[in-house]
DNA sequence: CATATAGTTCAAGACCGCGTGAACTGCACC
DNA sequence: GGTGCAGTTCACGCGGTCTTGAACTATATG
């Protein structure tokens, strides 16, 4: 079992397994955390910061770290660093509620934003890259000499190719943002007690 | 070391140390052959299928696959597993040369094809998945009544979210194929000697 | 100041995918 | 039939990533 909240605790109280994990979140709730995760797993984030995005995104209150930990079963630690990953990105909101001592955590609405964000530095950073390595060993090919001018032609052939699959990335990218948009209106009002500040 | 080919053979005759690797690749092979490998691994494939690829379309000539293992420095094993891999994708083509035994392997110029085709299936695959994950829960917090009607809005938008993602992803796909399309009419004639039947 | 609880950090370990290399099959040639 | 090489299959191990759990820091409370 995961939990770690009570340190002393007597776990014999509830019943002698480990209380079957999820601590309570309805069946509906899951499942709709579990797709977060997928998604953002998708994108290449961890499943778990797209699960606690999720959480806290349904539930709109801000919850307490040990809340996200009980729920979606996952250790101190990790819910610790999964914070503050999301945080870092923007795209959770640390908040104090007057008079009391914890942090609360509560989603910004811009997962979107973020995602879009993210893959287009990566993407685009990463194919520029490749499409920079192929012009070199163009280049190193002519200036080796010897190379039959049947592969230079190759090598200019993939590096082209490079080039249509950066635009359409970048074309996909802005797309998305603009189609998404609209969503987002409406999305936004679905924020609570917050501001949207960034 | 990895090479595996002269099982019986005395390594100690051309040095003592293994020698460093890469058979013969030109600088420019390697950079060409790293790249291609870092692209498709970017679309979710084996690195080495990649390598794989990139090498045969690079030198055009059907190679063996010991000659692959050289060259890309890989084991047996690991080279029979690529290339069938490869040759179900379509994206190479095991040609037998009139009188040798051995199997050669050329490059299709359908890379590209192929990925998008395959990202295609996947990416959108996964999405609609996850769209019909989210009307099931959906379904689900209605049926279960109790629930705040606003969980039910945040639901019913992240399943419009998914779907519009959805959306700009075909689109993604569709371009990429269009935009690449007239790439690929030039890339086609850098096929050697074989017909482009599939 | 002592104690308890919230929160952070990080080494150790679980987990997983890939490639290796050995055993095996198939085929050709002698 | 036997030898040798091409090709396939698969259990195992290595290397990477993610998570755990314990030690530690910070902060509030009596």
């Amino acid at each position: 079992m995961k939990g770690y909240l009570w340190t002393g605790g007597d776990p014999g109280s509830q019943s002698t397994v480990p209380p079957p994990d999820n601590g309570r979140l309805a069946p509906y709730e899951a499942i709709a955390v579990e797709a977060v995760g997928n998604v953002i797993e998708f994108w290449g984030f961890k499943r778990n910061q797209g699960r606690v995005w999720g959480l806290l995104y349904l539930r709109g209150e801000p919850l307490t770290a040990g809340e996200i930990e009980r729920e979606l079963d996952l250790s101190k630690g990790g819910v610790s660093m999964l914070l503050r990953d999301l945080e870092r990105w923007g795209v959770i909101q640390r908040v104090r509620v007057p008079q009391d001592t914890v942090w609360r955590y509560a989603a910004e609405t811009d997962l979107v934003r973020m995602v879009t964000h993210v893959v287009e530095e990566r993407e685009a950073a990463f194919v520029t890259r490749i499409r920079a390595d192929l012009s070199e060993a163009r280049r190193l090919a002519e200036a080796a000499g010897g190379v039959p001018p049947e592969r230079l032609r190759k090598l200019e052939r993939m590096a082209t190719l490079a080039e249509h699959v950066e635009r359409a990335l970048r074309l996909f990218i802005k797309t998305s943002r603009l189609d998404v948009a609209g969503v987002l209106g409406a999305f936004r009002d679905g924020a609570l007690g917050r501001k949207g500040d960034r």
